[in-house]
DNA sequence: TTGACATACTGTGCGGCATACAGTATTTGT
DNA sequence: ACAAATACTGTATGCCGCACAGTATGTCAA
């Protein structure tokens, strides 16, 4: 199925899933709690999209984990790490370059 | 540049040059003079980036394409397509959205 | 007048990511 | 008792940003 069906907004997560990952898990929180809270505020992500993130995101050491075992079912929390806080903060700058650029040509297209 | 560290920015392209691609291109160009554009606005973008996408977008039918060959050169002139203008609309409240969801974490990382 | 540099493109290939698909195991609700 | 929800893991696929390589014309200084 190629991006013109209606997959349209699939390129539009590359950068943006990833910065919210990094302010979410400035609570720690595991996989299944974060895709609840991120439907609460107004998004919504694949598992198949979040789980393989988080992984990443720890392989980058941008993230750390740790198995909850002590109650009913395993859960893996994962927090921030200091080296993640960083990152994204550079993250949010280039967003907000890139909004920035969005807004002014916006502007040019209303005004002609 | 920052976005060239490590890598670190390359997703954050993603989406967001098929937005400021479309939003150009409202007014005719060539590649060559979008890339010009581009870092006079503010941002840049490498021509390895921007031509082949150009291709992309004129197979997607989101923007097409005429050659000049009447005076020195020839240029490759692109504009936005009908479709462009509708696929453009979708990513531009898809980013909204976005935008809307960061501002909002972020407040909450601030008070929290 | 030559040769370095800017202009203006095309084509191929690699690595990384979002998502699909498939699967495991426990807990809760009816 | 059995479905649905919870909470994960692993592998495969297609698309994209960018690297690398290449073609060809125009400009300008030595």
């Amino acid at each position: 199925m190629s991006i013109q069906d209606n997959k349209i907004g699939v390129e539009m997560n590359r950068g943006f899933l990833q910065i919210m990952a990094l302010l979410t898990l400035e609570t720690p929180m595991y996989g299944y709690m974060m895709l609840r809270f991120i439907e609460k505020i107004g998004y919504s992500v694949e598992e198949n999209t979040l789980y393989p993130m988080l992984r990443r995101l720890e392989k980058n050491g941008w993230i750390s984990s740790r198995w909850d075992v002590e109650h009913d079912r395993p859960k893996k929390y994962y927090e921030i790490t200091e080296e993640g806080k960083i990152i994204r903060n550079k993250l949010l700058s280039i967003w907000q370059i890139q909004n920035g650029v969005i807004a002014k040509l916006l502007k040019e297209v209303k005004n002609g």
